[in-house]
Formats: structure tokens, C-alpha cells, sequence
DNA sequence: CAGTATTGACAATACATATTGTCAGATAAC
DNA sequence: GTTATCTGACAATATGTATTGTCAATACTG
């Protein structure tokens, strides 16, 4: 009772810290591997030789290699999301002012990782209903960064098309930021933010004239 | 000499048309099942199954999976491509009423054809880059349509950031289609079409403000 | 140092699907 | 009605990969 030690230390580690650190490593490596041969073109195999670990470890960690996928872009998504979060709150209440921020830290991390970038702009679309799912969900949380609901209290009424404006700004900053990697970053950031800004805005203003009754 | 028939008939046709109307069977059985289990979900037997024939009438049209894909896209592309343009055409010269008569043609078609909308949405991203390439070129087009480029004659300089609104544009979109289509059409043709002509106004007003060295 | 938990390499299995091949029966030509 | 062509069903093969299992080598504990 006395020594309850958990088990033996490896490396320092007890059993838990190595799981979690492989899972981890698992990780980095499928984000390096979908980077380069996409996430159909990346096998078990592959990813368990990037990480130097073999198989048996991938399966203690994922049931699959689709568990694998989503954990990835979680990994991605949450460090982003908490940076953008931060970038926004850091620029002060004005909506433009966050707005550059938040786009700012998301092209300049873009920029910084081309690799993580596939993950999550790319690889992920059409896997499966549950990744879709997934994605839906973070992408319903980029957006409300860049326009904050807080921001839109009236957003009752026409919540579905509201909900149209976010889907096309993100799908326009998602699509700019594809693009713009894929061409290896030919504009400077600010400029790339502020194209893409302008179709954030477009999502600000017609949410405002939408709630005044101010249709077609 | 004189008898050069090219073929016995079968069904009134020669072995060409028939080759031809196979192919087109197959062509329309893929829309119809990648519209339903997706194109990773869908095998070969099932495409086959779906277009009453068998596999050996696959392979005699086409070299694998792949093409078929391209061959449907360009299938159902090349349709909408021509009403579009058609409808655009009919509009006038008017910018507005180029992209609203455009907007309303695609979403209209979105609405009654749903299994092709998956196709040319969904499905063909990141299958492979030949895939990719062809979706590009697509995409290029169809942004020509709502923007004509005809109108922009001196997009020689700023380029490379008039490709990404255009980028941007169609990006939204698309998003918006996906998404309107996903959740079983919740809005009018005309509300969506207005909520997606503002994101097309960006790209053709902020060009024309980049032109003028109007830039940040 | 002896013993055991842990690891890494790799074999064995399972499975799904693409792709090619076979052949009996149907269909048109003469 | 006979023959050559074409068709449809299905078998056979090939391939690639996920997933599980085995075992000797290694790293720690006492």
C-alpha cells in the first residue's frame, strides 16, 4: 500500500508518461506524414516508422487510423483556437481590430507550419461522418472568434441565415489560406489578412443589415 | 469495300454506340452512388450494379476508379458550366444582374440535382492531385463567369491578389452551397443567392480598389 | 547479478477490393 | 437454322494494408 508506485520507470517515465508521450509522438508524426502523402496515402505503417515506434503502439493508443486523424486535428484546432482566442482578446473590443488579429496569428501560423496547415485545411473534408462532424464543430468555433455571437445578441430570428454568412466567411478564409499555401505564400501576410478580412467583414455588416429587416 | 459497315448491331446501334451508351451509364451510376456512400465508399462492383452492367464494361471505358471520377465531373462541370454561362450571357452586360442570374442558375440546379452536387462539392477534393488539378481548373472557370475577367482588363499587375478573391469568392460559395445542401435547403433560392452575391460583390469591388493602389 | 517488465522487429492472419480471365447462353447476320 | 459475335454472370488472381500475435533483445528493479 505504502509503495504504491504505479509501475516501473523507463526512462525515467512511469507507464503512463511513455503512453502518453508515443501518443504524442504518433501525433507529430501523422501530421508530418499527411503533410506530405495526404491522409489516404498515409499507412500505419508510415506513420508508426516517422514516430519510431512500431505498429503495436499505434493500437494501444487509437483503434484506428481514423482516431488518429481526428486527435491530429484536435491537437492542430485547440492550439489554434486558444492563440486566436488570446489574439482577439489582447486586440480590445473593436470588432475590426480583432478581426485583423485573429487573422493575423492564423496566416502567420499557417505560414510557420505548412505541415500542421494540410491537416486541417485539407485532409479533413469528406473521411467520414464523424470527422465531418468534427470539423464542423471547429470550424463553428473559428468563426465565432472572428465574429463573436456575443457581439450579435439579436441573433434569434434569423439565426439560418446568419449561420450562412459564417459558413461563407469561413469557407472564403479556409479556401484563401488553401491557395496561398499551396502557391508557397507568394503575398505577405498582411496583405493575405486583409483580402481575406474583407470578406469577414461582408459576414459583419450583412449580419447587421439582415436583423434591420434590410432583405435582398 | 463497298460493305464497310463498322460493326454488327445490337439494339439498332453499332458497337461504338453502344460502347458510348455503356459509358454514360456508368457515368451517371457513379453520380448516383458517390451521391449516396460518397467516391471512397464507392466500389467498382457497385458503380457497375447501379449501372446494370459488369465489371468488364468498366475497365472497357475506363483505365480505373479515378477516371471515372474525372469523367464525371467534367460531366455534370461542363453542363452547369454552359447554363451558367448562358445565363449570364442573357442578363446583359450588367455586373449585378451577370452574378445574380448566375447564383440563381447554380443554386437552382444545386436544389434539383442533389447527387451531382455532392459530386462536384464534395467529393472531389484531394483524391489525388490529377483530381485536384481538374477541380482547380474548374474552379477557375466558373470564377471567370461570376467575375468576368473581360471586365478587369488591367489585372496584369496585382495578380496574384486578385487570384485570391477570386479564390475567396468561390470558396464562400461553395461553402455556403455545401452547407444550404447539407441541411436540406432551409432557405429560398433567392435568400441564399443574395447572401452569396455579397461575398462576389468583395471580389469584384475590392478589385477594383486594389487597382487603383488603394491597397491596406 | 538474476529476474521481470518493456520494447522493437517482424511474421501471420484477415480482409477488402481491383483487375483479369473464363464460359455458357443470348442475339444478330446470313 | 447455323454460325460468329457479343453479353452477363461469376471465378481466379493480384495486391495492398490493417490488425493481431510471437519472440528475442533490452532496460530497469531489487
Amino acid at each position: 500500500m505504502a509503495s504504491s508506485r504505479k509501475a516501473r520507470l523507463y526512462g525515467g517515465m512511469d507507464a503512463e508518461e511513455r503512453r502518453a508521450e508515443r501518443r504524442l509522438k504518433l501525433i507529430d508524426a501523422a501530421i508530418e506524414v499527411y503533410g506530405e502523402v495526404g491522409y489516404r496515402g498515409a499507412t500505419v505503417k508510415a506513420i508508426c516508422e516517422a514516430a519510431e515506434l512500431t505498429e503495436r503502439y499505434f493500437y494501444e493508443s487509437f483503434a484506428n487510423s481514423e482516431a488518429l486523424l481526428i486527435a491530429a486535428y484536435g491537437h492542430v484546432v485547440g492550439h489554434l483556437h486558444e492563440e486566436m482566442t488570446a489574439a482577439a482578446a489582447a486586440a480590445g473590443d473593436d470588432a475590426e481590430m480583432r478581426l485583423r488579429a485573429a487573422l493575423t496569428l492564423y496566416f502567420t501560423r499557417l505560414k510557420q507550419h505548412p505541415k500542421p496547415a494540410r491537416v486541417f485545411l485539407l485532409e479533413i473534408s469528406g473521411i467520414s461522418p464523424a470527422v465531418d462532424a468534427v470539423k464542423l464543430d471547429a470550424l463553428r468555433v473559428f468563426s465565432d472568434i472572428l465574429v463573436p455571437p456575443a457581439l450579435d445578441p439579436k441573433r434569434s430570428g434569423k439565426g439560418a441565415a446568419a449561420s450562412l454568412l459564417s459558413v461563407g466567411m469561413v469557407g472564403a478564409v479556409i479556401s484563401i489560406a488553401l491557395r496561398w499555401v499551396s502557391k508557397q505564400y507568394p503575398q505577405a501576410v498582411e496583405e493575405v489578412v486583409a483580402i481575406a478580412a474583407s470578406f469577414c467583414r461582408v459576414a459583419l455588416t450583412e449580419a447587421g443589415h439582415r436583423e434591420d429587416g434590410h432583405l435582398s
